[in-house]
Formats: C-alpha cells, structure tokens, sequence
DNA sequence: ATAATTAAAGACAAAAATACCTTTAATTAG
DNA sequence: CTAATTAAAGGTATTTTTGTCTTTAATTAT
C-alpha cells in the first residue's frame, strides 16, 4: 500500500507524538531503534517532515533531536503523506489509467470510489495526536523490533 | 496502490476477456498497445498469468497468442493478484508492522480493517467476465494511450 | 574559545522494479 | 520439410527505491 519511506514517516512520527515534546527532543538513533527502520534512511524521511516546519520540527546540537509542538499533534496523519509525497494515492486509479475519470470511468471506478473515499476520510480525520494516544494504549513501538 | 506490474496485469486480463476467444488470440503486441504498457515487461507478465493455465491460455505459432477460457472469466479478479503475487497487499499492516494483530493492533489497525475488508470483497466478488462488460460498455482502452 | 553532540546535506551503494533484447521452442502455412 | 510467426525463456540495461557513509553546520557545555 505504502511505500516504505511512507510507512517509517508515518510510524516516526505517531512516536515522535508519543515522546517528545518541546523540552524533551528524541535523536534519530533512539527513533530509529524504535519503530525498526535503518538510521541514515529515517534521517531522510524526517528532514522531508521538518521541511518548512511541516510536521515536526528539529533542533541540532547536544540535547538536540526531533520533537513535535502540542499544535501540530493536531494535523491530520494526511500531513504526513503530503510531506512524503504520497499524496498522489488519493487521486490515482486503481487500474493506473491517466484518463480515468467520472466521464470516463475505468471497470473498477465507481466500486473503488467510496473505498478510496475512506481512505482518505481515515488519513483525513485522524490526527498525530489521537494516532499516538491509541499507539500508547497498545504500547506499540516499544518491542517493534522483536 | 498497486505496482505497475499490477496494474498491468489487470489491464491486460480485462482487455484479454474482452477481445478474446478460443478461436481469436491476441497477439503481445495487440495487448501491449491497447494497455499502454511496455511490451516486453508486459510479456513478462503475461506469462505469469499463464503458468499453470491459472487465469490466461496462451499458443505459441502463427494466429497464435494469448485468451481466456469462458470458464476462466468467472474467476474473481483476485486471481490475476495472486498470480502476480500482490496478494501481500490485503494481509499487510498498513504502518508495514510485522507485529501488528487483532491482539497487537497497530493504531490504524481498527479503523483500517473494513477498509481493507472491502477492498477483498471487490477484488472477491468481481469476476474478470463482469469488468470486461463493463470496460465494454465505456470503450475503455481503445483510445487508452491518448 | 574549544570540544562534543546532534541534525543537515550531499555523495555514494545496494537492491528492487521496470524495461529491453536476444535466443529458443512451438506451431502453422506453404 | 521449410519458412514464417508467435510466445517462452533468459540475460541485460535502466530507473527508482532503499539504504549507507562522509562532511558540514548548528548548538551546547566546559
């Protein structure tokens, strides 16, 4: 479904929501560690994600990391995808047609529609901190690498 | 949402059922040009889709090439992504957790499972016979390359 | 000011996906 | 039987994705 840049973007940052917090920045290699993706290609992802402060937002140095206001756990996760460009799953046909439209629909067109219509709602409505919430009630990442 | 190699084998299974017979095969060449795909990739996975006779036939020789049984056009889309083995795709996490379960669940988990569910039922309940009707009725790959 | 720490940036490498090409095998027509 | 046609098979090339490594810049602590 996702790429995997898309799937370490997703899972660094619903942890980087769980963790961090403006006094409390996480380094690469402790959130790397935690959601079992490679160091030098989560560093990366996370530049695309603290890119004009989009998502989460970094400070270097020692006591340095990454970390995330109380504001932007408000985003919907669909921000995320956006930083990633991603963003074109949502508007793709599912056969791959470039003319696939409502006037020009492919076989599948109108079945996938209100699929693709949840899809979107789900990646729309959710947002960074509701996904960490129930991320901490699972205790998820903590043992991801096992 | 699917790889090209996907999508080609959809397109090329629809265009296949709706212009083939026992008594009227398609060259490589036709199908690769109705489709939009690259030839010799699509020959590729054209074979695929032959092994084991599992969804496409196929005869080598001259007015040889490639069709599908009437028997075959019953079978459920899903067919053709098992043949390509994308399949992968409806049991994944959707955050790429190899650890997530209904047990273990990932915080999407919950919300994406009917999503997923009615992406199988689409791909489960639409047989090859039904989407070429329906590319039929909205002549869809005659003009698929412009 | 200096040294240590951390992310940013950019080059590089490996792997996978996509695409192409050549040879072989099967089939048919003459 | 021979030549022509078509898919099968296998190798190669290109592109994209994924992953690594080194250098640079920023920040902090001493």
């Amino acid at each position: 479904m996702f790429s995997k840049a898309t799937e370490y973007a997703l899972r660094a940052t619903i942890y980087i929501a769980q963790k961090s917090s403006v006094v409390k920045k996480l380094s690469l290699s402790e959130i790397a560690k935690a959601i079992d993706s490679p160091p030098s290609f989560t560093a990366k992802i996370l530049q695309l994600l603290t890119k004009d402060n989009c998502v989460i937002h970094s400070v270097r140095g020692p006591n340095g990391g990454f970390y995330i206001t109380e504001s932007n756990k408000q985003l919907p996760l669909k921000k995320v995808l956006e930083a990633i460009n991603e963003n074109e799953l949502f508007d793709k046909c599912i056969l791959g047609l470039k003319k696939c439209s409502e006037t020009k629909p492919c076989p599948l067109h109108f079945q996938y529609k209100p699929i693709k219509q949840e899809l979107i709602h789900l990646f729309q409505t959710n947002t960074i901190q509701e996904l960490s919430e129930k991320a901490d009630n699972e205790s998820l990442f903590i043992n991801n690498a096992i």
